[in-house]
DNA sequence: CTCCTGCCTTGATGCAGATCAAATAGGAAC
DNA sequence: GTTCCTATTTGATCTGCATCAAGGCAGGAG
């Protein structure tokens, strides 16, 4: 087996220069509160498919995406598996007062997380608000998704479940690569029985809406990832969402 | 028309002797902090059935539930209706930093409402500490049962979601009137239209399956809101859920 | 009392998506 | 190249829940 941590460390161990610096939970932070964040923190990588914790298990750290992607699931007894939460770069793992790790986190492609053992961490967002505030704005941001989510999954149909993944996807790179016009392009991060996982279907149910999609001329594939969207209005009608929903303006 | 609002204020005026005053978003305030929040307070009634505020309307106010239920509900264009949120008395309704309601929220029982008018709240809680680490831990539990539901809507079959609202209802309500055994009885706070929206079904099929469920002897029914639960492990067993899971112990 | 009206139940039927099963494609190792 | 191995697609069939359609029941108005 490879190296599992194939991390450069020094050049992620200036907090000034990092790239979630701006978004993550200590954004609002002075050069102080920096200062005493950088002390404490500690950087883990997995390799794609690792498990960063099992649901249960003891979690005594918190953590930030850097890069890549996590996904939180919850499994039922008889392996019945629900996708809760997805982490791109910036998201925040772990919960302040909990010991235990209340969903299964595990890495979907190559990750890289900045960690903070969980003590004091709770000690230092008592005297810091500019952490436990802007923590605050990523867990209610958290919990919209999480209830247009629930939307989602309780009455869309397969095809705008599909749609709307894949508009999800689309606006957030969008977001970090803005371009000005035409064609959206991207790799979808999840494997198809992901999505499933996601979106509360089987994989094959997904692979024969993605591949509906394609013949209606909605989206072109080229191999089984890498996804074009022509018309992302078209793409929200068919997500059955508000054709002015939420796009970023 | 009757009455609209036929609270008696001045029994309510008092923080000191609120009923929700050891679990709402003021929880943790001193003395100081409370005469703060009290100068800027105010309470509004709604009857059952009443819509508190539409999605997408302007929200100068944010609230704490004092008693009664409330619903966050998302619609979408041709009329298909989610339940996102349940929110019963101390929970919070409202998200400094915003200012359009992102929810129908919808009064259905008769509802008290502590309000405290947005800027204000605003401007408190980056002096008080209090408030917004309460605030923090209410809505990361609100996330965590966000998820909880998430897993019902996406992988449990109709009688489990039936059977797991109905002990979500019956834990609420043993931790409000704790009895030391015994079958746990309530009345039912939703229609079945409202528990369809909540789980993601028609009215019907819930229909169907809360008769299925007394048919089977997990619950007895009598009128159509009066529920008892004769075996709490039985129902969490037709629920999907572990045994042991989220019980308070 | 009767007649609404809103809420709920029950029955008959249809269909979207699950399930079961098999074939195909694309890498990686050799 | 060949051989695995895994991810994906596609087909056939089944089924749980939605949909369509009647009643039933309790409470309020007259």
């Amino acid at each position: 087996m490879a190296l599992q941590e194939p991390i450069n460390f020094s050049t992620l161990q200036d907090c000034g220069s990092c790239t979630i610096r701006h978004r993550a939970v200590c954004s609002r932070c002075d050069s102080d509160e920096l200062v005493r964040l950088e002390q404490m923190k500690y950087y883990r990588s997995f390799q794609a498919g690792q498990t960063v914790i099992w649901s249960g298990d003891r979690m005594d750290f918190v953590a930030s995406v850097v890069s890549g992607i996590a996904t939180l699931t919850q499994t039922m007894e008889d392996g019945r598996r629900q996708m809760v939460g997805l982490l791109l770069p910036s998201d925040f793992v772990g919960r302040p007062g909990r010991s235990t790790a209340a969903y299964d986190v595990t890495a979907t492609t190559d990750l890289v997380m900045c960690c903070f053992r969980k003590k004091p961490f709770e000690d230092l967002i008592l005297s810091t608000p500019h952490i436990s505030q802007r923590l605050l704005e990523m867990t209610l941001d958290e919990l919209d998704a999480a209830r247009e989510w629930m939307l989602l999954l309780g009455r869309k149909t397969a095809r705008e479940k599909i749609a709307s993944l894949l508009a999800i996807i689309a606006r957030r790179d969008v977001s970090l690569n803005p371009r000005s016009a035409g064609p959206i392009v991207f790799d979808l991060p999840l494997t198809r029985e992901e999505m499933a996982d996601y979106l509360g279907l089987t994989l094959e149910t997904v692979s024969r809406q993605v591949s509906a999609l394609r013949r209606d001329g909605v989206i072109s594939l080229e191999g089984k990832r890498h996804v074009t969207v022509h018309d992302f209005d078209r793409l929200l009608e068919v997500a059955g969402d508000d054709s002015d929903g939420g796009y970023p303006v």
